[in-house]
DNA sequence: AGCCAGGCCCATT
DNA sequence: AATGGGCATGGC
């Protein structure tokens, strides 16, 4: 992607054909947004950009404009993807509806234990939890908390994790922070290594299924080649088929036909799906 | 009020 | 390998 300019402490989108702020938010990847008097704030880890759109571009400022150029993953050309997934026939007005969208680069631990507070949770909550963590246990940047440490949260006494409304999933968090604190996992392993060998090690994790697994591979570790199936993608693939199939039965169909674009093609569909679920419209294409 | 949420764990078959 | 019950909490 050629259509933006790095400055220092700014970066500016001038080509919004695949930069859509709100999209970006809203197709369920990232937790901590907000909108503050008319800009996006976005942090993520210790980091922190505010977004605004202004005569046709999209201006992201922020405390380190490297980290967010390859967060917000400006590299990569969407409209090959688009086509390609045209030609693999997602359906169409998925696509077209969710132009914009861009898979981020995520820090690992940060979307590990994000994701595993999201199991069987909706989004509000879910975001107030994270809130919740990191104000409990993160450091005050001042102005915003910075998404605490594994260390952080290993240490921490569990009445404080449990302290914090996420049910059941707080046992999940510990647990999980203290096998990476701890160096029984290594966060950093999946980036070198195949998808579905790193799965296999996300998955030891407590808390960590298939779906968060996959979750975690595309939104930190841009592996395309997975298929997250929530209950929006269920919606749309059953209803479609117009019978009731496992998740796993749904994946491996999705995967096959999507193969190493399924991660953006499942971004697509989940947007689109919940979008018009949003604004109570029925629609179940595929 | 009651169903549901970006599911996972664990026991059973 | 596949299936099913139980699960904390709160949004809508």
């Amino acid at each position: 992607m050629k259509g933006y300019i790095v400055k220092k402490n700014l970066i500016t989108v001038t080509d919004m054909t695949d930069f859509d702020i709100k999209k970006i938010c809203e197709c369920g990847q990232l937790f901590r947004f907000t909108d503050i008097n008319g800009k996006t704030r976005i942090i993520s880890g210790e980091h922190r950009a505010f977004l605004w759109q202004e005569n046709g571009v999209v201006f992201i400022e922020c405390d380190d404009e490297k980290y967010f150029e390859k967060y917000f993953d400006l590299q990569r050309n969407y409209d090959i993807i688009r086509l390609k997934l045209k030609d693999k026939s997602l359906f169409e007005a998925a696509v077209d509806f969710g132009q914009g969208i861009r898979i981020l680069n995520q820090q690992p631990f940060e979307t590990l234990i994000s994701f595993i507070i999201s199991a069987n949770n909706n989004i509000t909550r879910i975001k107030g939890i994270i809130e919740r963590l990191s104000a409990s246990l993160g450091d005050d940047m001042g102005g915003y908390f910075s998404f605490p440490s594994p260390q952080k949260i290993a240490a921490a006494d569990f009445e404080t994790i449990n302290g914090l409304g996420a049910g059941y999933r707080a046992r999940y968090i510990h647990e999980t922070a203290r096998a990476v604190a701890e160096g029984r996992f290594d966060l950093d392993a999946p980036f070198s290594a195949k998808t579905d060998c790193a799965k296999r090690g996300l998955l030891q994790l407590l808390g960590v299924g298939d779906k968060v697994a996959d979750c975690i591979l595309l939104f930190a570790y841009h592996k395309a080649d997975v298929f997250p199936v929530d209950t929006w993608i269920k919606k749309v693939y059953n209803c479609y088929y117009g019978r009731e199939q496992s998740r796993a039965v749904i994946r491996r169909s999705l995967l096959a036909r999507f193969g190493d674009l399924s991660g953006y093609a499942q971004q697509y569909l989940f947007y689109y799906k919940r979008e018009l679920d949003n604004h109570r419209i029925d629609g179940c294409n595929l």
